[in-house]
DNA sequence: TAGGCCATCTGGTCCT
DNA sequence: AGGACCAGATGGCCTA
């Protein structure tokens, strides 16, 4: 209570009355953002799009976070080694756990250190900011020490929500008139696409893709990537030579277009994945050692933007119906409570 | 071991 | 015409 309390009067007190306590926070987050994106080359796609303050939450969590050995390192998709080509995995051929080089070229053990050494420079950027000033609207977070209800229960005080409601509207036309909701922005997918190689433009960008695509369709002709493709292997099988652009795959579509076509197929669905993992790091979770889905991640994502924007006292609710800060706090809770345990609850029954 | 989740391939459709 | 987008199929990985 006493926490919830701070958190929400520390933000918007923050927002709305503290000029200096501003500036000096942009400050140490703009070192924090530097030293973050120095040191983590494959977020680049989230401190491009979201800038240092959504880094400083993203550091945040990542602070307190402690990765399962799946989630680690290829939360965050390196999408600029895809852009090269790079992808780090032929079909079907997933990252395994016990591979000492990801794909990038660099040892396993090496990046840990460095994970580390950032990790204890960004520790002690944190400790130098006060986060009780401008905390991230999180009151759903639990400590990493417990999943149990105690989180969610410190936070949910509707007596104390609408104290704050009343506050931001007393405050708002007193000193700072927020600014009108945004107009939507399209979402950024080119960053990180796979570019379009134009034989005429690029000769050697061509060469690099034919050589990575013959490889990769040349998998598809061994016995055990038989076995994972019944459906397109008997054609490849009968090719000895896979590289031949007029080689008819399909009805419409070359052998030579349809690898291309599956690498610009895996690109998209990469960004979109990298995309999940920005949103997925920005939204409260019932655990921070689980990691939520994309269903979930778009159920809570929509919840507590909803929830951000009426303690803003504006709406962005689908039926436009402002419902109470209250009921969306309640609202998230349930949803947070639903999709963290929901795995849970279906092995229980 | 079953079920959930996800990556990948594939072919059809839409769009520029 | 070719790329983007979409949904179905399939198989691997992980967790309870």
């Amino acid at each position: 209570m006493v926490t919830s309390h701070i958190a929400l009067e520390g933000l918007l007190q923050n927002r709305l009355t503290t000029d200096i306590c501003k500036d000096t926070l942009r400050m140490q987050r703009a070192e924090l953002f530097n030293l973050y994106t120095g040191k983590h080359h494959a977020d680049d796609t989230s401190s491009s799009s979201c800038g240092a303050e959504m880094m400083t939450t993203v550091t945040i969590k990542r602070e307190a976070h402690t990765p399962t050995t799946d989630q680690s390192e290829d939360s965050g998709v390196d999408v600029s080694a895809m852009a090269d080509g790079h992808d780090g995995r032929g079909p079907y051929k997933r990252k395994r756990l016990d591979d000492s080089d990801d794909g990038d070229g660099c040892p396993t053990a090496a990046k840990s250190s460095r994970t580390a050494n950032a990790a204890a420079a960004t520790a002690s950027v944190l400790r130098s900011i006060n986060m009780d000033a401008c905390p991230p609207f999180r009151p759903w977070s639990c400590s990493d020490e417990s999943s149990s209800d105690v989180g969610l229960r410190l936070f949910h005080d509707i007596r104390n929500v609408d104290r704050i409601l009343t506050l931001t509207q007393q405050r708002r036309g007193e000193q700072f008139p927020l600014p009108p909701p945004p107009e939507p922005q399209p979402l950024d997918l080119t960053k990180g696409h796979r570019p379009m190689v134009r034989p005429a433009d690029d000769a050697a960008s061509a060469l690099d893709t034919t050589t990575a695509d013959t490889e990769s369709a040349a998998e598809y002709a061994t016995p055990s990537a038989a076995a994972s493709f019944p459906c397109a292997v008997p054609e490849v099988a009968a090719e000895t030579s896979i590289t031949t652009a007029t080689t008819r795959y399909s009805k419409n579509m070359s052998r030579a277009r349809r690898i291309e076509a599956n690498a610009r197929e895996r690109s998209r669905v990469h960004t979109i994945s990298a995309a999940f993992d920005t949103l997925r790091a920005t939204i409260p979770s019932y655990s921070r050692n689980q990691k939520l889905s994309k269903l979930s991640t778009i159920r809570i994502a929509s919840a507590y933007i909803l929830t951000l924007s009426r303690l803003l006292d504006m709406d962005y609710s689908a039926e436009h119906d402002s419902p109470s800060v209250a009921e969306c706090v309640d609202n998230i809770t349930g949803i947070i409570h639903m999709e963290g345990k929901a795995r849970k609850r279906k092995d229980d029954q």
